[in-house]
DNA sequence: TCAGTGTACTAGTACGCATGGTACACTTTG
DNA sequence: CAAAGTGTACCATGCGTACTAGTACACTGA
């Protein structure tokens, strides 16, 4: 599978499985039309019920990222219009704000902290683009 | 008071009061010896519980942004060493990179998602340059 | 017809958050 | 010494969410 999944973890399962999906996408792991494992299938296969994935799946459509059709299966959806644009380009910046004052209580200078940013994109970078090759 | 409390937001009341305190701290709202509200006093004004309250004062304890005197109330520390500084580095790492995959299907381009990055932090440094005026 | 799909229920367990109340050891002040 | 104010430690309760488990339904394609 292209993600991980620990249910000691804070962040709840079925929120990772939501990330790890969308991080194949992002990396194009999983590509426009590609095929998801049924809710059936990626519960057994990760242990878990069919229903925490199926939650994870409802969400993903919420978000146009997979489409859903009934009967079929779920596949990669065509990038197109992004629902909630602003909501979640506000809770980005909200999630950048706090991330600063973190910063500022690590004692990292602006210069540390930018350039921690920058390594932390370039090294996702390399990882897509091997996974890409 | 230097920060609100919306109980009807996701993250937990004593979280908002945790990071309301550091921001505050962050900001120079609130300097090294300031004494902090009692317990039962910042409850009364926020209209929250004593525990509660107690609970944030007890992980800003920990994460040393405070000092607590029994008896006699708690204060804003002096900058020293920072617990679990590797910890929380990994963690702004990995909020980074959610941040990233997000951006990714917001459809940003990576240019955009820098300055978006950028102007955060530079409307936070104006907020900042007034309070500390 | 039948197997496989997503979906929709119900029920139960577990955990974290928040409130409310009480009590204790400590410090400062009168 | 007494009183008030400090953080802290309990216990109990209610509430919402996460997760599991099981069952059932409508739909699709072979």
């Amino acid at each position: 599978m292209w993600f991980r999944v620990d249910p000691r973890l804070a962040t709840p399962v079925y929120q990772q499985v939501v990330d790890g999906v969308k991080e194949a996408v992002a990396k194009g792991l999983l590509r426009y039309g590609d095929r998801l494992p049924s809710v059936r299938e990626l519960a057994t296969m990760m242990t878990l019920n069919h229903n925490t994935v199926a939650k994870a799946y409802q969400e993903l459509e919420r978000e146009r990222v997979i489409e859903v059709v009934r009967g079929r299966g779920t596949y990669v959806a065509q990038p197109g219009v992004v629902p909630d644009r602003e909501e979640r380009l506000e809770k980005m910046a909200e999630t950048m704000r706090l991330l600063w004052v973190e910063a500022h209580h690590l004692q990292l200078s602006e210069d540390e902290f930018v350039k921690l940013f920058q390594q932390s994109m370039q090294e996702w970078n390399r990882e897509r683009g091997r996974d890409n090759a």
